[in-house]
DNA sequence: CTATTTCGCAACCGATCGGTTGACGATGAC
DNA sequence: GTCATCGTCAACCGATCGGTTGCGAAATAG
C-alpha cells in the first residue's frame, strides 16, 4: 500500500472520518456509538474506522466486538514535521531571493559567489 | 465542491503532488519543467498542478502560456491549525481523564467504571 | 441454553482518481 | 508572415473510494 504520510492524509481527507476523529477526541467510542450521529450505515462507519487504523491515526486495543476505538495523538506529530519541512524551506527561500537581490545590487566585481546547493 | 480542508489534505495524499510542493518549496517552475524528472506525460503533471492549485496550495499568477507555478505557503497554516486542534483536545482530554481517575478513587461505591459517556 | 445485539466481511454500484493518447490554442522564435 | 514548442482540454481506461445490502460470527441479554 502507500506510504504512511499518503495514508494519513488521504484519511484526513473525508469530512466524515475527521468528525469522526473531532469526537474521538472527546472520549473513546464504539463503532455503534460513533455511527448514531449519522445517516449512514454501521459498515460505513466501521470502514471508515478501518481507514483511520489503517493511518495509525486510532487504535483498538481491546479484544472484545463491542471494544471502543481511541485516537492516535502521535500521529499527527508526523504531519506537524512534514508541515513544518516547507515553512522553513519556505522562508530559507525567501532569504535567498533576499540574497540574490542584495548581490544584484552592489555586483561591480564578478568574484565567486555563494553557489551553496542543499543536497 | 468539498470544502477547503478536504481539499488540501486530498492534494497532499499524493507522493507525486508533495514532491512538487517540496520542489517548488525550493523555486518556481514551469509545468515543463515539473515535468521533466518523472516518467509520466506532461498532461498528468498539469493536472497535478491543477489539484494544487484547486487546494490553494500554489498559484500562477502569470498571464503567459509559461507562466511559472509558484507555492502559496499560507495554506499550511490552516492545517497547523487543524491539527493544533487535536492536540490540544486530546491534552484536554487526559486532564479530564485523570479527573475522572481521581474522583473514582475518592467515590469507592461502585465498581463498575462509569461507561456511560455523557450524551 | 436461546435470542438479540453488535460488528466485520464480501460483493456490488456509481463516482472519482491517476494515468494515457489525441487534438487543439496560444506563445515565442524565425 | 510561418512554424515549432508548450500547456490545456477531452475522451477514455483500470483502480480505488464511499456507500449500500446481505450474511455470519461473536459477545451479551433473557
Amino acid at each position: 500500500m502507500a506510504d504512511e504520510l499518503s495514508r494519513v492524509f488521504a484519511a484526513l481527507a473525508d469530512p466524515t472520518r475527521r468528525d469522526l476523529l473531532a469526537r474521538l477526541s472527546v472520549a473513546d467510542a464504539t463503532v455503534g456509538q460513533l455511527a448514531a450521529p449519522y445517516h449512514v450505515t454501521v459498515q460505513a462507519v466501521s470502514k471508515h474506522v478501518r481507514v483511520l487504523q489503517d493511518a495509525g491515526l486510532v487504535s483498538r486495543d481491546g479484544h472484545s466486538h463491542r471494544r471502543p476505538v481511541h485516537l492516535e495523538a502521535e500521529v499527527f506529530d508526523l504531519m506537524t514535521r512534514w508541515i513544518e519541512r516547507y515553512r522553513l524551506q519556505a522562508e530559507e527561500r525567501y532569504r535567498r531571493l533576499d540574497a540574490v537581490l542584495a548581490a544584484m545590487d552592489d555586483d561591480a566585481e564578478n568574484t565567486n559567489p555563494p553557489r551553496q546547493e542543499s543536497a
